[in-house]
DNA sequence: GTCTATAAATCGATAGAC
DNA sequence: GTCTATCGATTTATAGAC
């Protein structure tokens, strides 16, 4: 048993924070390949070191940056995992899930209400190619994967903002069983149909 | 009685394109919020309140800066006329005729920029299910329109979205041919395919 | 002019001292 | 909790061969 702890912890300043600060920073302005652990650690005040202390790999600190209460390698394991077979489908049930739990969908939407200004494109750029689609792409072998995956993300975008940000109806109150159903075979189609061209 | 009117006639000279213009430029540089009427008068060189007197609302005056060189209902004549068969190939060339001309691309944007913003959400939401595709739906006679119609938005918006605002490639770059040949099948799949449920 | 080889700089990440 | 030192990989730049 130990003693209860008293006066100051053990724990950080505001230096984790700072560095959150900072890298958000870095990735709005310059996009994620162009900022640097680096960079972020001198915009903090502290040393890189302290970067991966807190925060683990770069991606992590991506992650952590978008301030999403969840994060979207984990989630996306069961998409991957079956193979190309039925993955627009699985990719469609994460999707709904996560768009429809409010707690999740409130801070994407604020990430998708930035894409007015050009720091806020960068990051959403960045969240959704490199961060959700990306890795699906790689771990599911695509040829043609950045075709395939701007494709499925035109249509994954275009769901967001039609049924969770405008709000269109009947699209808005459709069931996840109904959405599921329409847009899997589309998803499968631009991830491992024919590609004209 | 009032007496006949003589002299300088109150209508207008050029200021009216001059609002519009200054308008069209605002809108298209900061968005809607960010572009007060206050500014569009001053750019213009006129008073704020010939701009109500104008063109009503701020509202208006968006929608009026961003019907300049297209009238939708007559650009979307040859989608109609053909009827149902191939009527997603037909929207689709449209769609990318319009997107890709500057003239016409640069105050759409604006409009899409104000996703951020319940004022600008509205505008959209108008712009794309009453303006372009209500009419649509009705001469084509689709039945579920309403649903069909939210299917087929949230691919166009999302083709908006990543290839003309996010730029995300290959997809911004991508032929018209390739862009039709791609899309056209899963339009008409929404116009007129089966749906679920 | 084009390609290859190599040098220089930068980056992500880890281990260990204080 | 913080920093120094350092490894291994990647990228950038330069030089020289053909």
């Amino acid at each position: 048993m130990s003693a209860p702890r008293r006066g100051r912890r053990p724990g950080a300043p505001d230096t984790r924070a700072a560095i959150l600060a900072a890298a958000r920073e870095g990735f709005a302005a310059s996009g994620f390949s162009r900022t640097s652990v680096r960079s972020v650690a001198a915009t903090a005040g502290v040393d890189a070191a302290l970067v991966h202390h807190y925060f683990g790999t770069k991606d992590d600190l991506f992650v952590a940056a978008l301030a999403l209460r969840v994060d979207p390698r984990e989630a996306l394991l069961p998409v991957v995992e079956g193979g190309l077979d039925g993955a627009g489908e699985r990719l469609l049930r994460v999707f709904v899930s996560v768009w429809d739990d409010e707690e999740t969908r409130l801070p994407l939407l604020a990430l998708v209400r930035g894409i007015a200004e050009p720091s806020g494109q960068q990051l959403l750029r960045d969240g959704v190619m490199r961060v959700v689609l990306g890795p699906v792409g790689e771990a599911l072998g695509l040829d043609e994967a950045p075709r395939r995956l701007s494709l499925v993300a035109s249509q994954l975008v275009g769901i967001v903002v039609v049924r969770y940000l405008l709000a269109v109806e009947p699209l808005a109150s459709m069931t996840h069983d109904d959405l599921v159903a329409t847009y899997a075979p589309v998803l499968q189609g631009y991830l491992g149909g024919p590609l004209p061209g």
